[in-house]
DNA sequence: TAGTGGTCTAGACCACCAT
DNA sequence: TGGTGGTCTAGACCACTAT
């Protein structure tokens, strides 16, 4: 599958990239291990430095190693991942835990979940948004709640919900003070929307500058986009999310019967 | 959320790189639209072409523009999703169009779809295949399947099957000669192995070398990473691929009930 | 303070593309 | 052929981290 033979011709920062590749996939360089510095690869392999360090950026790219200013380069452990899927609406979990599913998964985890809510505001839905929503996105405003999830203080995730007025209107959805605890979705239950069935739409992307700042997103990780919508028993759409996680601590686990 | 008003202290690549996405989300440049020179760039804002080159850089992490050899550098155009979901292994698709999944979605985009086989080989399977195969890697070959899926010429997708020897053996699964139209799943139907739900485990990560050569992935473009497993109706699982789709052309789409 | 990565300069040559 | 991006060199200064 992977062809790792030097090729004629090669150029230097492909070659030493391809070295280290080389150590870090044989374990001579296992996570955590710091690299020489780029002064010291450039020394070592008779390059100029800008050549090591586009050779370093090379292995970043791949999501290898990790730079840290004024530490070192880092090869990159295997990360714990999360895996959320439709079990993270079932009803029995926040029956039995009264945790959020986030919570549940970060907590079996071993590690220390929180999640803020940072915003509330009540706007015009975009029109993907209000398309979803099934509402007029000129004759009807949505409630729209930030909310940022943490495992040991370490951003994972960023969550928009938008839900129409009409529906969260003086209930804890729109009122941070009223959240209390457990899940949104408790919530959404008490006010007589119980979430049915749900669609979700992924894809992935590169980060943009303000998530790298705020997910705190290393070089070479991307994004999952998971625009989420949740459905009553009648299947009318009541709220739609839309995720931003980092790629390399999440992923997503769905199970379904196929349908005839 | 996006900010784009300039730091003191803003760096030349950042400020340069602001200037031109900024130029991109007014619309100023529009998709398709070459970007001036880097030699263009860097007289123009008096900075030495590096810096230039590494505002670009910072767009084309950001799948903002594309870099092309020789040609220029173009602003990326929004890509049309080719979206899938778990009416991918619905029988009445297969039934009433005789197509495979893959096939139906990209001609109803207008294009052209292309699936080949690239290989067909008996292995050992890895430990991450044999546990969801539910077999003893130690005891028991696989058929491992190779697919690349084009459209218009454009590779789209890899996915390789793996089903276990005793069940695919000496049936058209194991033998691209007698493969015949449509669907792989209508194969295994006609085995007995009827698709009747499925786990799918997604994630996202940056291609590997291999993978950017392979299925010609721009820079800044990640890739979705969805490992599918087939079940019959005893709950059985037969078969599992691994999809490895651009994440630029590629989402998923699923809709499903929530469990108590 | 010494060592690290981050950025920048001002050149050079090569590979690719269109004309 | 001229213009483009791709790579490389050999320096320089800055920002951050650890001691």
């Amino acid at each position: 599958m992977t062809r790792e033979s030097p090729t004629e011709n090669e150029q230097p920062s492909r070659r030493l990239a391809r070295e280290l590749r080389g150590q870090i996939t044989a374990g001579d360089l296992a996570p955590g291990d710091k690299l020489p510095s780029e002064r010291a690869l450039a020394a070592e392999h008779g390059v100029a430095r800008n050549t090591a360090r586009e050779a370093v950026r090379l292995l970043a790219d791949e999501g290898l190693v990790t730079a840290e200013h004024g530490r070192g380069v880092f090869v990159r452990g295997k990360n714990r991942l999360m895996r959320f899927g439709q079990r993270r609406y079932a009803r029995t979990l926040r029956r039995e835990t009264g945790l959020s599913p986030y919570r549940a998964e970060v907590e079996a985890q071993g590690r220390t979940p929180r999640v803020e809510c940072t915003s509330i505001t009540r706007i015009t839905p975009a029109p993907e948004i209000a398309e979803r929503l099934g509402i007029d996105p000129e004759a009807e405003t949505v409630v729209r709640r930030e909310n940022w999830y943490y495992a040991d203080e370490e951003p994972m995730q960023v969550g928009v919900t938008y839900s129409p007025w009409h529906i969260v209107e003086g209930t804890p959805v729109a009122d941070s003070a009223k959240m209390g605890k457990g899940s949104l979705y408790a919530r959404f239950e008490e006010q007589g929307y119980a979430i049915t069935s749900i669609r979700e739409e992924v894809t992935a992307r590169m980060p943009t500058p303000s998530e790298v700042a705020g997910l705190a997103i290393p070089d070479g990780v991307p994004v999952l986009d998971v625009t989420h919508t949740g459905y009553d028993e009648h299947g009318r759409p009541f709220e739609v999310t839309v995720f931003v996680m980092r790629a390399d601590f999440n992923a997503l686990d769905y199970r379904m019967s196929v349908e005839d």
